[in-house]
RNA sequence: GGCCACGUGGCGGAGUGGUUACGCAACGGUCUGCAAAACCGUGUACCCCGGUUCAAUUCCGGGCGUGGCCUCCA
């Protein structure tokens, strides 16, 4: 089956063939994270999708035939305001936050992007955006400002399917009195003493700083080049980041479209309850890779569609693992196979990963039977979706970090209870059983005599 | 207030104008000193109200519920 994605933005009832401009380089540009604190599980969600995505372009067109964009946001107010609050250096905090979340996608297994370009390297190619934009009129100085002008461009607002006399009527907040419309948006802006400041462009003589969505058009062209392929990020950027970017670069380049695919994953949950730190359940990737392996987040998030709202569990975690646990069990020694066709098919889709799961339970089926084959061709699946990439030694061995269990004294129960079934002393034997149950700690008698243990959740 | 999504069995979650999704849990069985794991087998569904149709969970309209955006939040 070819690959079939969903475009946001012509919005059809299925999703259409996938048709790069360049099977040489296809090429995808996905919105990274502002770097200023820990990512979220919800930021997790779109790294892994189109990390899956990546893999499966890889798969289609050749490694060396893909080229994925995945930037870093590394000047922005949230930044200031948190550098400020801890006291640091500004750039002390962009590295730090940028080396925690690099640690945490590779554990989510990820591969890393072609490029993570950052904003703060890209300023020339921002600034030379806003002079043609200023230039070709689709932009205005106002007080020491740059400014879109929204009305410029005649079709605006069709990623959001919004009309300009909607967002006018339904705007909740104040205008700033040096725009000349309610919408219009900041491609630039002054910065005040301590903000971060590079020489402003457009004849601006305070120094200032770029606005947000500027920074995606200037590292997607620079990257990428005026028009590509595949767009991607959370469905909230659709509006205002996205729609933004679009205008930028199309007005700049005069292109009909920024990207040919708009692709937005859906939004996360907690427990049923929106994520927000007032509600207490903000979760980030950090906390979640401490208790549990970074394959069950992912298997976790992609068993849902991801153009789906998602409900994140502990229940879904726990069966998730579960899941894992019996893969990894069956795929011991196994050498990678033939890739499913079900399992190609699914995620060629449209990224149907629920479907692709399936095929994978339907490998599992007969892998369990005995098929050699099977578990082979479980594996070699399982990889195109970024899972079982350890071996099951690896797997069985992980522990949680919180879990404070001491190996030996487990070890040494567990002799004692063998020496018990020895002696036909059963009683005693369970008696072990339970003490260790109660530490959270289940026993598996194996059919050559030995006992392996592992932590129950 | 405006715009946009989503609502499937106990739970998670695909999909479809008429035919078993799948997984977890549950239950029964095999195995086991007892368990666990594994394997075999079994059950329950499409938010509400209209409409279109021979036939709707699937299409259309309305309602209710949940969520997102309209505030530089994935």
């Amino acid at each position: 089956m070819v690959l079939k994605l969903y475009d946001t933005l012509t919005r059809p009832a299925k999703p259409q063939p996938f048709r790069p401009i360049d099977p040489k380089n296809v090429r995808m540009y996905v919105c990274g994270p502002t770097v200023y604190d820990f990512a979220h599980i919800g930021n997790a969600r779109p790294v892994i999708v189109f990390d899956v995505l990546f893999r499966l372009l890889r798969h289609l067109y050749g490694p060396e035939h893909v080229t994925y964009v995945r930037n870093i946001t590394d000047v922005d107010d949230k930044i200031n305001a948190r550098a400020a609050e801890r006291g640091i250096p500004i750039r002390q905090l962009t590295e730090e936050t940028y080396a925690n979340f690099n640690a945490d996608v590779a554990a989510l297994g990820c591969l890393p992007p072609t490029v993570e370009p950052r904003a703060t390297e890209h300023i020339v190619e921002m600034k030379t955006l806003i002079e043609r934009l200023v230039t070709n009129e689709f932009a205005y100085v106002a007080e020491d400002h740059v400014l879109f002008n929204v009305k410029k461009m005649p079709d605006y607002g069709r990623l959001s399917k919004r009309s300009l006399d909607e967002m006018i009527a339904g705007a909740r907040v104040e205008v700033a009195p040096y725009k000349r419309d309610s919408t219009d948006f900041v491609l630039w802006k002054p910065s005040k003493p301590g903000e971060p400041a590079w020489p402003s462009p457009a004849g601006i003589a305070t120094p200032g700083r770029p606005g947000w969505h500027i920074e995606c058009s200037a590292m997607a062209w620079k990257h990428l080049g005026e028009t590509f392929d595949i767009h991607g990020g959370g469905i909230d950027l659709v509006f205002p980041h996205h729609e933004n970017e679009i205008a930028q670069s199309r007005c700049v380049f005069h292109t009909p479209v920024m990207a040919n695919y708009w692709m937005h994953n859906g939004f996360l949950q907690v427990e049923g309850e929106k994520m927000a730190k007032s509600e207490g359940n903000f979760i980030t990737t950090r906390e979640l890779l401490a208790e549990w392996p970074g394959e069950v987040l992912r298997l976790n998030m992609l068993r849902t569609h991801y153009r789906q709202p998602i409900d994140w569990t502990e229940a879904g975690m726990r069966e998730s693992k579960r899941t894992l646990d019996h893969w990894y069990e069956l795929t011991d020694d196994v050498a990678p196979g033939y890739l499913c066709a079900d399992m190609h098919d699914a995620v060629s889709d449209d990224l149907n990963t629920p479907k692709a799961l399936a095929a994978l339970h339907e490998l599992r089926s007969e892998a369990g039977k005995g098929s050699k084959g099977a578990a082979a061709g479980l594996k070699a699946s399982a990889h195109l979706i970024g899972l079982l990439q350890m071996t099951t030694r690896q797997w069985a061995a992980w522990r949680p970090k919180s879990l404070a269990i001491d190996k030996a004294h487990v070890e040494c129960l567990i002799e004692a209870r063998n020496a018990a079934r020895k002696a036909k002393n059963f009683k005693e034997a369970d008696r072990i059983r339970d003490e260790l149950k109660a530490m959270g700690i289940e026993l598996e008698d194996k059919p050559d005599g030995t006992t392996i243990w592992k932590v129950r959740r």
